[in-house]
DNA sequence: TCCTTATTTTTTGTCGTCAATTAATGACTT
DNA sequence: AAGTCATTAATTGACGACAAAAAATAAGGA
């Protein structure tokens, strides 16, 4: 017999209480909303910096205690990133976070270049003079900004150029299922990021916006679709690269 | 003083007890999941069938008692409906039956024609044979349903060409994007529609599968982006010949 | 030794209750 | 008489509680 272990008997699901996941102070008292985007933002962070890896589950009594609110708050959270595909929500299972298999990968980059190809002629259409200056001054600050950060900040700044075609489309519908498919792939691209790699996309942002100024949509789409495919295929390569990875993320879904 | 108000001192809010909304038989015990569904759909074709007008506040009581479901369920689904466009959810002051604003209804229709653009490449690349001799099978059932049903009906048969042909895109990512603008679109026809008049789209849809077919899908994203134009301003023509009803909205609105 | 089974804990799904905000009227004031 | 204020109902927001399903292990059998 074990020391420590007085008479337990033993039989059923072991007592699991020590809830392993670091205990955060409730922090300052904010109002209910503010709390749910606290706890919604917290977790898409931790997702994004790999803290939190596909497959580990995400139980409401858990991010309950954590935060220091009720169940009805965080169900709200969960149902809000199981819409967003950060957490795949089964029913009677709980919610655990998403692993997009490379087939919805596929998808989803193919939906991401079908989106991006239709905003352009909006964008052309409707941009001024100001507008394509900003966004050639938003480049030059994403340049620099890309050789002074560490890329894991940095992933949010690499998607504001796409982003910021999506607002200039002027169609508010349409910039928000480009934003959602954004952070979809942002997510993928964490998820397969091994620290260190990042692409430089500079001088094909340059590309599009200079075809789009001359008024050249049909150029603007393809360069923007060759940069999409060049983008995805690195993701790709990284996914192989990385198939050892896969088996961790198969025995930490299985723990 | 009245002869029934028992010394109702009469000051505050006055009782309304009596809950005009007709009271249904929770039915046949279903599974919550089916119940969530039944509730939900009942909503949205109320909506679509004209019963339920812009404006109209959908209180969660209510919902209960008329449904026999607790207030959690009807949250999920007023959520949901939300989500969907609607209705819409003001924060501390509950649901109403959305009505998108002419503004709204043109970002819309203009996002569809985007999304249903980008659709048909997918479709020419990937759709076989016995693809388009589905689409032309459907294509035949819808014009003969068209003079049989009341157009009430009839109105989520329209959509069912569009929408297939977002299945033939072979992408679940857009083909949820179509469905999602379809179906406000369709409700966007529905708050709109007069009785008795339903405009025949079966010409246009022919000619964008004939081109499609013939691999010339150029021409077919033409024919469908005037196809959905036409329909737009069908719409407006209705909405501007109403704008006595807009009155009653708003009276409606305001009760 | 491996597979099946029984039991216990965990975890989710749903409901009812309480506090807080909003809406709607009558009463009061000018 | 019209506008302002106070009082009351209605309604939402959030929490905790109970029941049901799933998960995880030890015990028992082939």
């Amino acid at each position: 017999m074990s020391s420590t272990a007085t008479k337990s008997n033993g039989r059923g699901r072991p007592k699991v209480r020590p809830s392993v996941l670091g205990n955060r102070k409730p922090s300052a008292r904010a109002s209910a909303a503010e709390k749910e985007q606290d706890i919604y933002d917290a977790i898409v962070a931790s997702v994004m910096g790999q803290r939190l890896k596909p497959g580990t589950k995400l139980p409401e009594l858990a991010l309950c205690e954590l935060f220091g609110v009720g169940r009805s708050l965080v169900q709200k959270v969960l149902q809000r990133l199981a819409h967003d595909h950060v957490v795949q929500l089964r029913p009677n299972r709980g919610a655990i976070v998403a692993m997009p298999s490379p087939e919805e990968v596929g998808q989803l980059f193919e939906a991401r270049r079908a989106l991006e190809a239709s905003v352009l002629p909006l964008v052309a259409e409707r941009a001024a003079r100001a507008d394509y200056a900003s966004l050639r001054r938003q480049l030059r600050e994403e340049h620099k900004a890309m050789h002074r950060y560490a890329q894991t900040q940095w992933a949010g700044l690499a998607s504001a150029f796409h982003l910021r075609l999506g607002e200039l489309s002027g169609n508010p519908i349409l910039y928000r299922y480009l934003s959602e498919i954004i952070s979809r792939c942002s997510l993928v691209v964490a998820l397969f990021q091994p620290p260190g790699n990042a692409t430089c996309e500079h001088e094909e942002h340059v590309r599009v916006v200079d075809y789009l100024e001359q008024g050249n949509v049909r150029a603007a789409q393809r360069e923007m679709k060759r940069h999409l495919i060049d983008l995805e295929h690195h993701i790709r390569l990284v996914e192989e690269s990385t198939d050892q990875s896969l088996a961790d993320i198969l025995g930490l879904a299985a723990e």
